[in-house]
DNA sequence: AATTGGTGTATGGTATGCCAGAAACCACGA
DNA sequence: TCGTGGTTTCTGGCATACCATACACCAATT
């Protein structure tokens, strides 16, 4: 054996094409308004197929586990279609968050680490900077960067991971929404009371706080988004 | 205007070839007990598509959904493995039931009809009689059945269709567990607490017997089911 | 006998061509 | 002008051929 220790580091497994097809085209429909009523929601294979520089197989495939999550409808022989939520389908989507995000919540004031609940602090703030700095509210990535981190705290990956791909479809409508921003104040209030809550470990507290919190969202979605 | 009025009924919509191997191999794996010590989880493209008489196309894209939903791994130039889910696994998707099913609980005490609440201690019967006869406890179908319908009083369709792509994975461990016959009585216990619970409308001690079932199941799974 | 390098085979990845159905378009006749 | 029927074109579904790599096997070398 050689003194020298050559660094070697896996060479760059390029992702298949039907792989990296996927996450560009995911991408891509992430930075389209689809709520927006002048938005194009229709693709057409032999053109993606152009435009990305791969075959239609491999697009295809990406094209059909991006059906199967929901994002896209393929009809036969008619063309492949961006999919809108249904304003119901989105209230139901923000249901199951609170129902995941509560339990995340519970689990976190049994095994999160004291100084994990304690970063937590942070979060609020940069949220609140942002909340009254640019209007967001409740889409901007502070304040989904918040949730995601008590999600991450519940310590139960299968959560966050259905999480993420709410957060996903929930993110879209950011710019649907219209009325009072009396709710970004609300926010940080309840943002604050959900920490102390953790920090003081106290389970039904916490779970019940941040239920009501997202389904208070719920009722301002429901409330005062316009789409359908 | 004739009057006689035809019964016309859509043409039979033969399902696309890739919708119907999709069923035919989820439907395969769902009757192997692939936690079997012994059972066969690699597949073969070639084979396969030779055995249900399509090519190669349709079946892949099959295959590609099914991993997407983390039926299947596929390896490029290795091979198509079934996924054993692994213990903690198991165990996180019991814990996102156990929040849905509350949640779910929480929303039939509020939106449910009281006739359909009513309609729940059939199954509470029905798993009775099971549970005893068959010594089948959490998995048998009729005790699948009470659950998933506490899920559909809850009227959030989201909610139901993830729950039933966990009882999925549940299910596969029926027979990886060993333990006392006990849970089954105590099941029942449980199950008619629930129901009084929902009848009464009693949102809050519906919510957490739900989730503290569910949560006993874990910790059953836990320690009595034997896989990884 | 152990190591090494070559070679064949298995297997998923990709490109391509053809098919069939749906929609748009057009022409013709009443 | 309107409706009808044919024709063209667009588009996703499917089959097939070929490609590239991982792995097993074998032979040659030391």
């Amino acid at each position: 054996m050689s003194g020298l220790q050559l660094k070697i580091v896996p060479i760059n497994e390029g992702l298949s094409l039907k792989a990296r097809t996927y996450e560009a085209l995911k991408s891509a429909i992430t930075n389209l308004n689809i709520y927006d009523p002048g938005a194009e929601l229709k693709l057409d294979e032999r053109d993606l197929s152009d435009r990305f520089g791969v075959s239609r197989t491999p697009l295809r495939e990406a094209l059909a586990q991006l059906e199967s999550e929901g994002l896209v409808k393929i009809v036969a022989r008619r063309g492949i279609f961006i999919v809108r939520k249904t304003k119901a389908e989105i209230l139901d989507m923000i249901t199951v968050w609170a129902a995941l995000e509560s339990m995340a919540a519970r689990l976190a004031t049994i095994h999160a680490g004291t100084d994990e609940l304690k970063s937590l602090r942070s979060h609020v703030d940069a949220f609140s900077a942002d909340a009254v700095a640019q209007h967001m509210g409740e889409y901007s990535d502070a304040n989904i960067r918040f949730h995601q981190t008590i999600i991450g705290l519940g310590g139960c990956p299968l959560i966050s991971k259905l999480a993420d791909e709410l957060f996903f479809h929930v993110r879209a409508i950011r710019n649907r929404t219209i009325g009072e921003q009396d709710r970004a104040k609300r926010s940080i209030v309840d943002h604050q009371d959900i920490v102390s809550a953790l920090e003081a470990r106290d389970t039904e507290r916490a779970e019940r706080l941040v239920r009501e919190h997202t389904l208070r969202l719920r009722d301002h979605v429901d409330k005062f988004v316009d789409i359908d």
